[in-house]
DNA sequence: TTTGAAATCAACTATGT
DNA sequence: ACATAGTTGATTTCAAA
């Protein structure tokens, strides 16, 4: 599909925050709320904008601590882990990647019990490196028209 | 601030769909729509609820890869590098972690030469590592209360 | 429950092929 | 002439008081 400009900084806008209302986009860029909605409607219909999430600050919720944690999985360990891996609560995202390891998994954990038993819970699938998360550098910049 | 089973389910139905209304969510677990308006209104107040935002498939828009990118950085090159990096608009997500390395970041890129140049920027702050991301195994699990 | 605002739908208009 | 993208105004639905 082809993004011109005002999709682009439709696109800005609604990853900023989704619950600009159709008319104050439309103000943003000098359109109308139902042209603004036509070109949403569209994005939504090619995939473009793949859904709306609520941003949940999980230290609020109790989550202390947040990390990285690779696996590299033993020999014929690694479907079993990725069956396994659905099941956990802890893991926010996990992803197959090249390189050394097989999989990286962004996990929200209680405090550090909670991470030492998580861990426990997967070395029996592989070598597992873990990076505790400090700060935020960069926290959810919106994919934009770059270069 | 406490958070009972009701608001649990809030924030896992507003994790899925931000756009659920009122009413739709106050069906799912038997409120009246205001109360579920007050009960999402306190969430957003006290921060648990941090905004809204639209999910955008990165391949639609062009971007084919995505990659998980650490750097560990050269004597004195942290600072100057934690600067730079907010330019660089292919970084969606970039962390402080603890471990061998001083930094993770999430990135999409058009292609393997734009990946090539990215990492080109690179190499001046520090050693580089390149995760290409390959599949999905989890993408954008709720938080929820668990154990 | 009521009020105001916003999304949706329909009909119409302008522009480009 | 047809297709595409936009406006305007009426109706319905939603959210905020």
């Amino acid at each position: 599909m082809k993004i011109d400009e005002l999709n682009w900084t439709i696109l800005r806008l609604l990853q900023q925050n989704a619950r600009f209302t159709n008319a104050e986009i439309g103000r943003k860029i000098g359109l109308s709320s139902p042209a603004v909605a036509e070109r949403i409607k569209k994005l939504e219909d090619v995939g473009v904008i793949s859904g709306y999430k609520a941003e949940v600050n999980h230290i609020q919720t109790g989550y202390q601590l947040k990390a990285f944690v690779t696996l590299k999985a033993f020999m014929g360990k690694l479907k079993p882990f990725l069956d396994k891996v659905k099941e956990y609560k802890e893991v926010l995202n996990c992803y197959r990647i090249t390189g050394n390891e097989n999989l990286v998994m962004e996990v929200v954990l209680y405090d550090q019990f909670h991470l030492e038993e998580f861990i426990d819970r997967l070395i029996t699938y592989g070598e597992v490196r873990t990076s505790i998360v400090l700060s935020n550098v960069i926290e959810n910049n919106p994919i934009g028209k770059n270069r």
